[in-house]
DNA sequence: TTGCAAATGTGAATCTTTCTCGTTTAGGAT
DNA sequence: ATCCTAAACGAGAAAGATTCACATTTGCAA
């Protein structure tokens, strides 16, 4: 976990660590600031809201973790574990599942270069109601 | 114009005829609420910054505007005409392009059935340079 | 172990968006 | 045409998300 940081070119402090940390083990992959910031209090650490903050934006500049800003407020992060994929997100709970579609991701590298676009990133996201919300009320 | 109101079931009020005039004769269709709201002062509208966003949210509940969260602080609207399409964004200059692909758009109805989603909307952003930007130093 | 640049915590500041509330207005009834 | 009332407005306060400023602390290399 050290070594993550070290080969991102971050010092080891102790405030990523434990930020590594809450990302790793949350149960749920998605979160925001907010949420990890409580997190971390819960925990027991004394840590500000700028260090989060502060600390999210160097791990997504440092490719870390990545930022998602879904219908809602406040931008949420994850893990940059593994490969890309998109987003599933259930409106009524917000539960978010995640997928990979390579014909998808074919068709938008050839959208964006027929429109002369070079291609940095994309975004897909897909809202609606998941199974366990159906035919509750809202 | 007025009809355009009416027809949605919202009073023809003039705050609300002169911020479908500015979203109907904007040059860039895709405008944030901070951009609508200094184009009427300009105009000479005396206006309310609440009020713009309190339009806002009402055209769009009445689906004569879409709300878009691109990667940046503010939302930013446009109107409703025609049908739906996706987005281009580009990372340097803002310049926003729209595209149909319906290739995606079917796998997108397939995905969210394949995980027991009811989908009730969607948002593909892709993010790069546009053409005019290219090789431009940042 | 010491020194210093880098990172942190606090609280203030900024930005976007929403809320409150006294005033104004659209549009149907007179 | 005028009146009435609920709906809509404008201004400023408030709330929520994020960033900034700066005095203090800390990782880490010499």
């Amino acid at each position: 976990m050290q070594t993550d940081l070290k080969r991102a070119g971050l010092k080891a402090t102790l405030p990523r660590l434990r930020i590594l940390e809450v990302l790793d083990g949350s149960p749920d992959r998605h979160v925001s600031a907010e949420d990890l910031y409580r997190a971390l209090l819960a925990a027991g650490e004394s840590i500000g809201l700028a260090t989060v903050y502060r600390v999210l934006t160097q791990f997504e500049q440092a490719g870390l973790v990545i930022r998602h800003h879904f219908d809602s407020g406040s931008a949420v992060f994850e893990l940059a574990a593994g490969e890309h994929h998109d987003h599933l997100v259930c409106v009524r709970c917000g539960r978010v599942t995640e997928f990979v579609d390579e014909t998808i991701e074919q068709r938008q590298r050839k959208i964006a270069a027929r429109n002369g676009f070079t291609m940095t990133d994309h975004s897909l996201i897909i809202y609606g109601v998941c199974s366990d919300c159906q035919g509750e009320s809202d």
